[in-house]
DNA sequence: CTCGGGTCTGTTGTGCACATCTTCAGCAGC
DNA sequence: GCTGCTGAAGATGTGCACAACAGACCCGAG
């Protein structure tokens, strides 16, 4: 692959990712504060190419830069919460209708794996890097499904919106860790079925009812809170 | 409105804008390559500055930026075109049926106007500017029909993507621009027609069949050429 | 005539110093 | 005690000079 070079891609693709990837798994929770010159520092490099990658998130929708101030990783608002969950259950089925692609050896093993690590999980409100790990792989194990770039990419993306807010809820709330994890591991499990069945839509179907259940928890405890 | 304040809103954002409409009025053509130095000195401003405003653009999928080559605006592979369609065609349904917003008065006069400057348009090869910012605008009036915002941004940016491919194909290429201007004009004049009539569904299908029809036109027209 | 290598130009990438802005703590006046 | 001002501190924004890189061009060897 083209990892063996020492220096492939340039160093700000490889930044992005980090940075994309810590956001994703919660390193840095919704709303938090970033530093540049903290950043800048870890990674060794000067404020201005950490600048730019930043920028590049601020234009994905990731972060937010406010001057004086900081820069921001973005939270969804409530409203727009409901919003994506809407959509992302419309989003479910058309990844199976629109484009699929039948996933080979190679992607179900990926989703076999998935569903071990899935199992393995046990609840720890001091890190949500385990589950957060797994579920990330998960989404973009998903996006293997469709050959429609375009939706997929966007799937994802809203995929990573929830989940970072549904991931930091569990932690900062009392709600049934515990519970949700083994739900989310019964989710792959019946995906991995379906997909070994090679039923593309049924995987789909299964998605889409863990995502309406996942939501309505949400709300219920929005609710409560 | 804001845009009475001098400086309301940064100047990064309002060049961010800028050069966004002029992506997708097509004073930038797909492919085409943009100087940092000269865009620089035209706004005025040292390069550090447009620079970041180019990594925002470029982290929205608009541009890309190669070291030591240029920065260009990204184009659509033939591949992505089609997939791209297909989604449009799906997403144009999902908005009139996700989160609707029947449209005030105000929208339905923006909806007339755009009307009468469709109705206005007259084939000029040498300048996509009117045709393009009638689409622009009517693109942007249609997010207004839901208030699903992550629906609406993402079904703009595909149609955006869609819209300069095709505008710039009918200029690049012989195919018949006096029609395409007057099925477009069409288009329009039957989608507020729907509004009126406040059925926000067949708007929804009048524009969906639109859609399809121009990317068969599209797709004909490929495999000619 | 063709091919190969070196150079040369223009581009984006990087580092640093300084400007501008926001926030907050401290304090004088009421 | 409360209010409002003032200053410092720290954040992002800006400008400039230089480094790193890719492609084009030129020129000579075969």
């Amino acid at each position: 692959m083209a990892t063996d070079a020492p220096s492939a891609l340039d160093r700000a693709d490889a930044l992005e990712a980090e940075l994309r990837s810590r956001i994703c798994l919660l390193d840095y929770a919704p709303g938090e504060r970033l530093s540049e010159s903290e950043l800048a520092a870890e990674f060794g490099i000067s404020r201005t190419p950490l600048r730019k990658v930043l920028a590049r998130l601020e234009g994905a929708g990731l972060l937010v830069s406010r001057h004086g101030v900081g820069t921001f990783v973005t939270e969804l608002a409530e409203q727009e919460l409901d919003q994506t969950y809407a959509l992302r259950l419309e989003l479910a089925s058309l990844a199976a209708r629109l484009d699929p692609a039948p996933p080979g050896p190679e992607v179900l093993s990926r989703f076999r794996h998935l569903a071990e690590r899935a199992r393995a999980l046990r609840p720890d409100p001091d890190s949500p890097r385990p589950l957060a790990q797994v579920i990330y792989d998960f989404i973009q194990a998903q996006a293997l499904l469709s050959v429609n770039r375009p939706l997929m990419d966007f799937a994802t993306h809203l995929y990573t919106q929830t989940a970072r807010l549904w991931v930091h809820s569990l932690l900062t709330s009392d709600l049934d860790l515990a519970e949700e994890i083994q739900l989310f591991a019964r989710e792959v499990e019946e995906v991995l079925q379906a997909l070994e069945a090679g039923d593309l839509e049924a995987a789909a179907l299964i998605h889409r009812a863990h995502v309406s259940l996942s939501w309505r928890r949400l709300k219920a405890r929005r609710r409560g809170s």
